[in-house]
DNA sequence: AAATTTCGCTACGCTTGCGTAGCGAAACGG
DNA sequence: CCGTTTCGCTACGCAAGCGTAGCGAAATTT
């Protein structure tokens, strides 16, 4: 018997779940969460089936594996003043939901999130991530007296993020450079301390 | 040959159809619109699927109908002030959030949305119906000057709307009574004139 | 290098969903 | 009322997807 404890690697094996994961990513951009199936994974992946089941279980671990391998982190802002650096990401984010870096599958991940328990748990750690570096900065900006003391950290995020997802998501109108900046000003305006 | 011009109405027809769309809209809250199929919203609407074909033609267009049938008119604020309207209807909204109203919805129509060029037209026309009444107490305030004149309407809209669409379907927090007041005062706070 | 485990493929049976043909029954028009 | 039209159902054949059994090939261990 070999020992159990060390973690055997078949290169066989990491190839298809890469593969795997890619390809089921491109169909839950193409398809939807919904109707993306093992049978498609399998043909555009070029694994068997069995191999699929063997690595992943079930169709939702596999999507939940998809949907993990998108989590790069990002870009962390920098110190130059609140203003210009939650200005700065923001412009920066709202550039990012335009490409294809991970705003394609926001959608599936809502729709997954508002039906599955596990959904629910894997997008909301998602989105938790995400935002973690402007939530950063902004607590850097409290602790240094940059913003009044009664300042809900929290709900500044949802005021600065929340208008840029409702524009990409929901009404789907474009994000302008102005739009973004009166975003920052309105949401930072009456709280940056006069001081700083 | 019968009138043609005459739009016959069967009775029969008529039940079937908003059967159909009422099973339709269930299912899609349960399992998504990507996995909502005839078979079932044959089966749980009691029609045949022969009659669903007769009736819509085919899945997508039953699927919008469906969709189609949740856009009942929002209410209508009233006129006291524009903060206090916007207030008070931002503050309804915030709880029709939390209903089955309409909200178990959303996250289908973002989904489609995103995939269908049908869906996008759809969501698009969805959204905008929706916040039409706060867009329009926004314009009466402007025209009444009780907002800076330069104000960008759409854009105040976003920065009303946009955090509690982003914490019901994207962070998943919970959006209490002091989170919709401090947006509300920081959209409206520097844009309402002293003399109002 | 030999023994052993894991991998990945083909092939299969089963289930679900699709879309239609054809037939009585119900609703409408004269 | 009586002909005509539409409706809705049962029944079907077909395609897609599921999940597994069994076998050679590849990788790992000793």
């Amino acid at each position: 018997m070999r020992d159990p404890s060390a973690d055997r690697i078949d290169p066989r094996a990491v190839r298809s779940r890469r593969r795997a994961v890619d390809a089921a990513l491109e169909l839950i951009r193409e398809l939807g969460a919904g109707r993306t199936t093992m049978e498609a994974i399998a043909a555009r992946s070029g694994a068997a089936k069995t191999t699929l089941y063997r690595q992943f279980g079930d169709l939702e671990t596999l999507l939940f594996a998809a949907f993990e391998s998108l989590t790069g982190p990002p870009a962390i802002p920098v110190a130059a003043g609140v203003v210009a650096d939650v200005r700065s990401w923001l412009h920066q984010f709202a550039e990012v939901l335009t490409t294809d870096e991970f705003a394609p599958w926001v959608p599936a991940m809502i729709d997954v999130a508002e039906r599955d328990e596990h959904g629910h748990a894997l997008a909301v750690d998602f989105a938790a991530r995400r935002r973690l570096p402007l939530r950063t900065r902004l607590s850097v900006a409290l602790d240094a007296g940059e913003l009044a003391a009664d300042t809900d950290i929290d709900t500044l995020v949802s005021m600065l993020v929340g208008p840029l997802f409702y524009r990409r998501f929901i009404s789907r109108q474009a994000t302008s450079f102005a739009f973004v900046d009166q975003v920052v000003d309105s949401a930072l305006g009456s709280l940056v301390t006069s001081s700083a």
